[in-house]
DNA sequence: CCTCCTCGTGGAATCGATTACATGAGGAAT
DNA sequence: ATTCCTCATGTAATCGATTCCACGAGGAGG
């Protein structure tokens, strides 16, 4: 592969010339320009990157490090992230922890070693030394959905109170009293707030949360399905299960259906994290949807504006409730594929 | 950050000999060993992959091209080319072109310059001359799940052809003699070839595929949603379609959906890759599964061998059919999620 | 005791770019 | 005519690693 010597030598000028024309300074005459846009033309050259990154000490590279790349919202999450990126002249490197800590340490290691410019991550955990080392030590970093309490680092993400709070009205207005949810991990935020946000509402509506109605899940499908089939155990089972995430909705989808049993009739289910899919299953099913797009292109501004060297603030967008079928009303007849909001929290 | 200057520097020694320590290189004293590891502990020293690339001309990273990562098809084909790839010492860089060829051109491009060792594609179009450059300049490059034809690049793929003859066997028995199908681009390999294979099987049962009966679609839901109307608006509508990917047929679901029609009484479907939520779906879809995780395994493993100077060979798969509902019949009554198939191809 | 190997180590070149500094030509100002 | 700038260009240092080659110490064999 042509080198920028070649080059120099094709064009009869120094690599000192060459360079400046491909980087368009200022001082370089038009014969030189042209002689040299013809070499690389003939040789058809293109700079190396690792060579420019090496001497320059950036390689216009994002790291994201994401908890699983199946989960269809991260998936949009990553797809923005990426587009939002390119826009302002970089490239992601995407990293799929799968949940799993160890390889979450083993992203980041990897994505540090190849010295991308700065790092977006959703944790899976309460932070690896690796990382807690390189926020420290001032690698510019942002965290996305998930964050880490006590890492000085900007958070970006979605606020689901009022949206489960809406939530929680629209189960109780449809008479339903005994309310489940399935639980992420305990070691995420998300896992941690939704819990904290349903118990909330419900102490609004005079009802509390029994342990026995707190399954605890890991945001895999396996998991919903498994928490699904204990509550159907109980000797008082729930009327409604809500998942914190789109996957244990799944799975619990699953376990009724298993059973023979049919969602709303026998067990309602609400989703955290909305899914084009959602509108498509039997029955549809009501969950609340976070401003992914947005919130993906939030991220890269705040930790491009790290790079850069300016503030990088943290940002919270609303969540909003979006209902169908799955938890016992009748769906609002309406072409749209998704049925207007009980209530649109305000932005 | 520290560099191996500043670790021999600590260690007492040359630059040399910690880059042999590094390496485990056989030379080196016990003693010299120990201070390199002990000043690269202290100064939490880790190796710049940059300036390790640029001397060694390789990078241990494999670009993937892939055609849109909001397919749940190419998501899965993702996540196990990582797996694998890592389980081989390679890190992977996705590119995602949207069904664009001017994005897979500009990934393509920005891949290149970065050095990988080789490059894994699913081309959206015939190819750009960029890639196809690459290509003949001998850079390690495989094709996955698409290919470009004439050009000398292994392809790892499936075969559908005895699943759709499957398929259209089962349509047949069930009694459905108007079958359409809503096409992927011509551009593509998989465009052209889902629409032979349809045809030939059609032929064995003495039906053929009228030209208003192949709807152009682009393999996003959109389309299909296109398509499908303009198939309900016929004088004599066909009975089933069959999409040639999971997201037209999610889009023909949703046309069928905004008519007020029911699948499969008014209108049977059956879609090309099986998606976990074909399963949840109203009602669930009959679908063509492709060994996706094989297929992504056995794409790196061509490519790894191609990159490491072994031959690396092209690799096809058989797809087999899942048969559910949406096409009329009674479900089986099993718990699996996947209910068995009428057959399953031979491997 | 001399010669020859082996082993551990260091010096320095190298990969492909960017960029500070030097240089020389040519024009403007005095 | 002399001085001083500006402009276009080139030379060479540099980024952080790897690796060829040279060298000295020490052991084995004659």
């Amino acid at each position: 592969m042509a080198s920028i010597k070649d080059v120099a030598a094709e064009a009869g000028l120094s690599v000192a010339t060459v360079s400046r024309v491909l980087n368009d300074h200022p001082s370089v005459s038009d014969d030189a320009r042209r002689r040299v846009m013809a070499a690389v033309e003939a040789l058809s050259y293109r700079p190396n990157a690792v060579a420019r990154s090496l001497r320059t000490d950036q390689t216009r590279t994002l790291g994201l490090v994401i908890s699983d790349v199946m989960n269809p919202y991260f998936t949009e999450l990553a797809r923005s992230v990426e587009e939002e990126a390119r826009a302002l002249g970089y490239s992601v490197i995407i990293g799929n922890a799968d949940e799993r800590p160890e390889l979450q340490d083993h992203h980041v290691t990897t994505l540090l070693d190849r010295r991308i410019d700065g790092l977006l991550v959703s944790p899976t955990d309460r932070g690896s030394p690796r990382m807690l080392e390189a926020a420290r030590a001032g690698t510019p970093m942002v965290f996305v959905d998930r964050w880490i309490p006590g890492v000085d680092v900007p958070v970006v993400r979605s606020d689901g109170r009022d949206a489960v709070r809406d939530l929680v009205a629209h189960l109780h207005a449809l008479g339903h009293r005994r309310l489940a949810i399935i639980a992420g991990p305990a070691a995420t935020t998300t896992g941690r707030e939704r819990v904290d946000a349903f118990r909330e509402a419900l102490g609004d509506h005079g009802l509390d949360l029994p342990d026995a109605y707190i399954g605890q899940g890991d945001f895999q499908a396996d998991s919903g399905r498994r928490v699904t089939e204990g509550f159907l155990d109980l000797a008082e089972p729930p009327e409604v299960v809500f998942a914190a995430d789109n996957l244990m909705a799944l799975g619990a989808l699953d376990a009724v259906r298993a059973r023979g049993l049919r969602v709303p009739d026998d067990l309602a289910l609400a989703a955290f994290d909305d899914v084009r899919w959602f509108v498509h299953t039997d029955p549809p099913v009501t969950a609340i949807a976070q401003p992914t797009g947005a919130l993906g292109r939030a991220a890269v501004r705040a930790l491009v504006d790290r790079i850069e060297g300016r503030p990088g603030e943290s940002v919270t967008l609303p969540a909003r409730l979006v209902v169908r079928r799955s938890c016992g009303e009748p769906a609002p007849t309406t072409q749209s594929p998704h049925p207007s909001p009980v209530r649109r929290s305000t932005s």
